[in-house]
RNA sequence: GGGCGGUUAGCUCAGUGGAAGAGCACUGCGCUUACAACGCAGGGGUCGGCGGUUCGAACCCGUCACCGCCCACCA
């Protein structure tokens, strides 16, 4: 070993390569589920590169699986990539400046029709993956290569991606079997829809984000006289208006309940209804039911039950009024549809302000229209509001299954248990089923097909499905069993369902993906149900909620027994990191700065479900304990001697303290405290060990002392161990010193008290401390180095301290270089009065 | 509006009924044959406020304030 720490990539390359070539983690497929433990790793999203956040919780989950794999468990940890859906989409028609269109044919060689200079090229929905999965495949490497150089002890060999063969196949029979079950159903309704995107979105993909808006109160009049104002932040919706409702109790509307309310512009009488969902606060307490403003109005629009007057297209344009057999149930539908005319092909914005202007012009307007700032719903990844559209959606239908979701959450330990109560509170607050459908390119393709009737319409009703040896099968490619290609799209042929899974349709059977489900039934029962799903707080609602429902929904099970949730890594604002904040650390710079094992320990110091502000005081502390592990062991095992039995009393009670400390840390791992754990070892390690016992056992050390050889050397081993699951690196190089055949460190077994002798801490240790730190501190007082001889070292105390210091008095005198000592018992008072002559000779400057 | 966390030294955080802690930063001393990318010693806090329980409260209870997160039907 040197101490350039400029060797550190040098070593953790060399043992990098070592665990890889020897099978360091490998899973052993052989042995009893009793003796092992399962990560169902996160698979992260591939688009783009990975961040701190990433390394923070991933060495969370390192850390509990080395301490699992040391107490003897056979750890099953394997790694996935995300690379399904949508960001990877969004890179690919980036990178390539290309955009899917799904009606053109494939073409084998791309690059010969590459497009011209800065024009976005269309290409077939294959190509298109293609190009996805090029794109994936560059950035799953760099992923991996990082994630090695932070030694994660991944099994490398057990890895898969979310659109891989198997993954496709998991899913795609998985959701045969929910059909088969009646758990899914096609549905034609209104359903979430981003308009830029242009693709349906489930409830745990929308995000509220407050937004300036303007309340305009418009005119309604009343059939047979009377008028009345609502108010609106969306006048554009008000050609999709099919009622009006206020509060029952509402003495202002009372008398206008069970009459008509006839629209402005557009003269449409609408029923006034009560229902206690209106809000008398809100607005004027009376306001316009449309198809669709949000949630409310579907369901107000669902018990009107009353035909759906969409005005807003997949693309975000006002449709042209196309509703029904009349254009408009209007009192003068003329002047309805030339208003109407006005909108058609306008962007919501741009008919907002169209509609408001026709509104004044048609004195319809009341007052100054009044800024409000109030959420909007908002697709995760999208720039415009979230719309309701009418569309034909695959649902898993969760809204009747809130008590068995909960139910099977409280079978799992959650780590912290605060998050199971976040878990449960996202359960409760669900309004909508699953929707899994999406209108996208890059994904598992929803594996059925429908009849196509004789008139040339499709049979929603008749769903044809593959069989179970053909999948995964893409129904835009392949034909349904019993029909051949040329009857694609033909009355009384087929057509294949034009759309792909939601990416957490498919993350949600990570367990079974790596299990080997179905069909390996010997793998699957060793690894399923998995022991440790680890993720950070913010994908509770949606990768812990799908993977615990589709677990509940296939066979009744709990997809893993414990969930380690990580919290976040905030910029020193408190502010969390991120690429568009400029606040951003790349992980690569710091593993690179400190070292993996640096880093590693910067993790580790934080608890489970804990934000943490990001420090690099930390990672230099890590630095530094890496430094001092090495320049200790370097002390330990450069002694020469033969060692023996621990027999002196200060190693006897230095030694009763560490057993202490074995038992301490080895709790806390238990409890899943890492944090804790390191806190314990460091402290023992660097008080007791390097402070105060490396120093007071110098002298006999080097004369070859068997029993200080003896406690120097099973400390080290056993302290090596205790860091090992936090700092991999450095404690297999100390490990393996002087071993000719390497043999790693991560393999051996977690310590245990039963390695040191069985004896009791008389305190003799901590006596001998207690004057050590009297004559250091004496000398720093006096301004003198740390060696300068004492004098005369008089001490006082009762006799039972007196005899303990006695019988380490040797190693005082040595450490603290006392020519003369003065031990004088005395029951005057409790503790040691300790008194330090220096000797006169002055030191020399 | 509802829920969940948090508030302890200048900074980042431990500590959950029994004499206020760590690391960093700061001050002083010291190149000591493991370590100057270091060591030794030291200064620094009425534990967010106010009530209460208790022999005793940073810790338990109540209440308020502030910070953060999650959720909520966008009129």
């Amino acid at each position: 070993m040197t101490k350039k720490p400029s060797d550190l990539p040098e070593i953790e390359a060399k043992w990098r390569r070592f665990w890889l070539e020897s099978g360091t983690y490998r899973y052993d497929a052989t042995r009893p589920r009793s003796e092992t433990f399962v990560v169902d790793t996160p698979p992260p999203t591939v688009s783009g590169s990975l961040h701190i956040g990433h390394v923070f919780s991933f060495t969370h989950t390192d850390l509990i699986t080395r301490y699992k794999r040391m107490t003897g468990l056979n750890v099953f940890y394997p790694m996935g990539w995300d690379d399904n859906g949508l960001p990877t989409e969004r890179r690919v028609q980036n990178v390539f400046n290309v955009r899917c269109d799904p009606s053109l044919p494939y073409v084998a060689d791309l690059s010969l029709e590459w497009g011209r200079e800065g024009e976005t090229m269309p290409v077939s929905r294959t190509n298109f993956i293609e190009l996805c999965d090029q794109v994936v495949q560059e950035d799953e490497k760099k992923f991996q290569e990082l994630f090695q150089q932070l030694a994660l002890s991944v099994d490398w060999n057990e890895t898969y991606a979310t659109i891989d063969e198997r993954s496709r196949y998991v899913s795609q029979l998985s959701f045969l079997h929910l059909l088969e079950k009646g758990l899914a159903e096609l549905r034609d309704a209104p359903t979430m829809w981003d308009v830029d995107f242009q693709t349906a979105v489930a409830q745990a993909e929308v995000e509220d984000r407050d937004r300036d808006g303007t309340f305009y109160k418009i005119r309604f009049g009343v059939e047979g006289g009377g008028d009345f104002l609502i108010a609106t932040t969306r006048p554009e919706l008000l050609p999709a208006c099919i009622g009006v409702t206020a509060h029952p109790d509402d003495k202002r509307y009372r008398d206008l309940i069970g009459k008509n309310a006839i629209t402005p512009l557009f003269g449409a009488p609408v029923p006034i209804i009560a229902d206690e969902a209106a809000d008398p606060e809100k607005g004027t307490g009376i306001l316009m039911i449309c198809t669709f403003g949000d949630a409310q109005d579907v369901e107000w629009w669902r018990q009107l039950a009353v035909p759906a007057r969409e005005v807003i297209a997949r693309d975000g344009t006002i449709k042209p009024a196309t509703w029904g057999d009349e254009p408009w149930a209007s009192i003068d539908p003329g002047t309805a549809q030339t208003h109407h005319d006005k909108l058609t092909g306008l962007s919501i914005n741009q008919a907002r302000k169209s509609i408001v202007q026709m509104l004044d012009d048609a004195g319809a307007t009341e007052g100054e229209p009044e800024k409000i700032r109030r959420p909007v719903k908002f697709f995760e990844k999208g720039d415009r509001p979230l719309e309701f559209v009418v569309s034909r959606q695959w649902f898993i239908p969760v809204m009747d299954k809130k008590k068995e979701l909960i139910d099977q959450g409280r079978k799992i330990t959650w780590h912290p248990d605060m998050f199971r109560k976040r878990y449960e509170d996202w359960v409760e607050g669900l309004n909508q089923d699953w929707c899994v459908s999406r209108q996208r390119y890059f994904g598992v393709p929803i594996p059925v097909w429908y009849e196509i009737a004789a008139d040339g319409t499709i049979d929603y009703d008749s769903i044809l499905v593959p069989a179970k040896e053909s999948l995964p099968v893409d129904p835009f490619e392949q034909a349904p069993p019993g029909y051949t290609e040329d009857q694609r799209g033909k009355p009384g042929g087929f057509t294949g369902d034009p759309d792909v899974f939601d990416t957490w349709a498919t993350s949600a059977l990570t367990p079974i993906i790596t299990s080997g489900w179905p069909d390996d039934t010997e793998r699957h029962d060793r690894l399923y149900p998995t022991s440790l799903r680890p993720n950070a707080h913010e994908i509770i609602r949606t990768w812990d909620f799908v993977t615990i429902t589709r677990s509940l929904l296939e066979d009744g099970t709990i997809p893993w027994t414990d969930v380690a949730i990580s919290g976040w890594v905030l910029d020193p604002d408190r502010k969390k990191m991120s690429k568009s904040k400029g606040n951003v650390v790349l992980p690569t710079d710091i593993l690179d700065e400190f070292g993996s094992d640096a880093v590693r320990y910067w993790s580790a110091s934080a608890r489970l479900g804990v934000d943490t502000a990001f420090d690099a005081g930390v990672l230099r502390e890590g630095k530094r304990l890496v430094t001092k592990i090495r320049n200790a062991s370097r002390l330990i095992l450069g002694y020469e001697g033969e060692p023996g039995e621990i027999q002196h009393p200060l190693d006897v009670s230095f030694v009763a303290r560490l057993r202490r400390v074995v038992d301490e840390v080895t709790e806390q791992w238990q409890d899943w405290n890492h944090a804790g754990a390191l806190s314990t070892t460091e402290s023992w390690f660097w008080n007791d060990l390097t402070d105060n016992y490396l120093e007071l056992s110098k002298a006999r050390a080097y004369a070859g002392d068997p029993s200080a050889l003896s406690t120097l050397l099973r400390s080290l081993n056993i302290v090596l161990r205790l860091f090992a699951p936090i700092l991999p690196y450095v404690t297999e190089e100390v490990w393996n010193t002087g071993r000719d055949e390497p043999m790693s460190i991560h393999t051996s077994r977690w310590p245990t008290i039963d390695e040191l002798p069985d004896v009791e801490d008389d305190g003799s240790f901590m006596v001998a401390v207690e004057v050590l730190s009297a004559i250091r501190r004496t000398k720093s007082e006096a301004k003198v180095s740390i060696k300068f001889p004492v004098d005369r070292l008089s001490i006082t105390g009762p006799s039972g301290k007196i005899e303990l210091l006695r019988s380490v008095l040797d190693d005082v005198v040595a450490t603290g270089n006392v020519e003369n000592t003065e031990i004088v018992g005395s029951e005057d008072n409790e503790d040691l009065s300790v008194d330090v002559t220096l000797s006169s000779g002055e030191k020399t400057a």
